[in-house]
DNA sequence: GCCAACGTTGGC
DNA sequence: GCCAACGTTGGC
């Protein structure tokens, strides 16, 4: 088992937006950067554990845990002229994008920051604060996990 | 809105 | 295969 982080802009989609949906679940599309479609390809499996992350907000911060409950599976907004995930280049036949199904697990009581990260002697190595990272699917070490939940006041 | 740091595209 | 131009991400 895995650990990851998945960024959304919560003006998009939110923590509360995920806890809203049916079964608390959802299919999650629209990766376009072939590494992180490589983690979903290659790496990610169900019961995975993932560090949701509010991103381009006020408060950048990870504020809750959910669950991959999925294998992967071809993303069809790429199919879908009117989407904005539309990839003229992705040939059904052969699907260039993949998602997963996650599921809420938990929102946090307290959100652990970007700006705490950035401080924290015990998170200096997430790839979340590596310079010029912009991946929207990281990979996480047990220990920064630990601490995470710590911090946000899940354990 | 700015801009650093990437990733992608396409001409050669 | 190189690399300049362009587009995107995302914190500030």
């Amino acid at each position: 088992m895995k650990y990851w982080l998945f960024k959304s802009e919560p003006d998009d989609f939110s923590i509360d937006d995920l806890a809203a949906s049916d079964k608390q679940t959802t299919f999650w599309f629209g990766i376009r950067n072939y590494q992180a479609r490589n983690f979903i390809r290659d790496e990610l499996q169900p019961d995975d554990l993932i560090l949701f992350y509010h991103s381009s907000c006020a408060v950048p911060a990870v504020v809750g845990t959910a669950i991959v409950v999925s294998e992967a599976q071809t993303d069809n907004t790429a199919f879908d002229p009117q989407s904005p995930y539309f990839d003229a280049k992705s040939d059904p036949s052969k699907p260039r994008w993949l998602g997963v199904d996650i599921q809420f697990q938990r929102k946090f009581a307290t959100p652990v920051t970007l700006r705490f990260i950035k401080q924290d002697e015990q998170l200096q190595r997430m790839y979340l604060v590596q310079k010029g990272n912009r991946l929207s699917i990281q990979p996480v070490t047990e220990d920064e996990w630990q601490r995470i939940l710590t911090l946000g006041g899940a354990q």
